[in-house]
DNA sequence: CGTATAATGAACAATATGTTCATTAACAGA
DNA sequence: TCTGTTAATGAACATATTGTTCATTATACG
């Protein structure tokens, strides 16, 4: 879309940046990664890099915004869809957002290494708390657009809430090497946050 | 306890190293914070850092850890109590954590600069993680304890949201200046994580 | 093809790291 | 209070990284 108008040789370069510096934190953890390190495997001069960001931090906080406008671009159409009431309210109160999830975790299947980076694993803070803003926000959006809700919990704690658990599990399913499929890891995150862990985790009484 | 052992320029070294890493964490950021600010703020040497760590990071996981040992110094007694299955089934099935999570909320807002850096502000990302592990491992290792329990999630997935969602609401609370006092994040907390969000958020019908 | 612009690499100053070592200060135990 | 032990100090050093400038070369675009 505006790749159009970007010369080729910066588009080029700044996604060879990025896969340098994913691949390297990956490798030997954020810290530890010089402009150096990451020009070399580039392949590309150490003055370039300069040419378009100030510094690590800043390229990889580039990356979390292209990889969120690429899951909006893609799943524009069943976000806008799921965010009217009415469909609601034809299934289950709360189960409408299940082809979503669907999406985040094969967007984070097919982005396995960015999303490492981003989530956790090892990246600067600024990028994680982005990517936590840009879910909890979402989150709190639709919840703001139903019409006669009740909450017993504040927006804000709900937001928190979603994100912070949302993102730990998916990163952990990344960090496993994604032990279970994603339709699994769906009905499991759907289960805890939806019905709760009284309803997750039966105690047998004995037997009276 | 263990601390009597130990010189006492140690302790006093370490406590002001400590402290220096923490505030100006908070004021500049991880990642800006050198060891000449730190020892200067501290009043000590710049060499007498390296007597005690190799860099930053180890430094902030030596206080990871440490403040860890102070929360289960400070409530064994509650933690060992509450793990045996009888008074589970007194209660209601899974209400018996709520003394616990009274004391993370309350030994946050205790080491309330501290929490801030370990959970996400700006630390190394090691730090996080290890609070992370913390909290996971106490969670599945509580549930293993419980005979005759049946689960419909996988134990693993169910650390990493507890600590996910967790960790994310304390940081939230701690970020926004404690905007309610701790019974109530307990009652929140406990309200979405027990009976989930289809009991926390109810969507009036319209009147048929 | 010709012009505009991106990439390059050498050179530079400034800063931070991590060590060493001889000297001084503070502590712990008797 | 004295004394041996250990911690803290600060100067000095080599090394690595950062961030910038600038003249030159290479590449893309119309």
């Amino acid at each position: 879309m505006s790749d159009q108008q970007v010369d080729r040789r910066v588009r080029r370069t700044r996604q060879a940046l990025q896969d340098a510096l994913i691949g390297l934190i990956l490798e030997e953890g954020y810290d530890s990664v010089t402009i150096e390190e990451i020009t070399s495997r580039a392949d590309l001069g150490r003055t370039t890099f300069y040419l378009h960001y100030r510094d690590k931090e800043e390229l990889l906080l580039q990356a979390v915004e292209s990889i969120a406008e690429d899951f909006i671009a893609k799943h524009a159409a069943d976000m806008e869809r799921e965010i009217s009431p009415k469909t609601a309210l034809e299934k289950m109160h709360l189960n409408l957002e299940e082809r979503i999830l669907y999406h985040v975790f094969e967007h984070a299947r097919e982005n396995a290494d960015l999303y490492k980076v981003m989530l956790r694993g090892e990246g600067s803070s600024k990028t994680t708390e982005r990517m936590r803003a840009l879910i909890s926000d979402e989150a709190i959006k639709r919840l703001k657009f139903r019409q006669g809700i009740e909450m017993k919990v504040p927006l804000d704690f709900f937001g928190a809430y979603f994100a912070g658990a949302l993102i730990e599990v998916v990163t952990w399913w990344l960090e496993h090497d994604q032990p279970y499929d994603v339709q699994s890891m769906v009905k499991y995150f759907q289960q805890l946050f939806i019905f709760g862990a009284m309803d997750s985790i039966k105690i047998q009484l004995p037997g009276k």
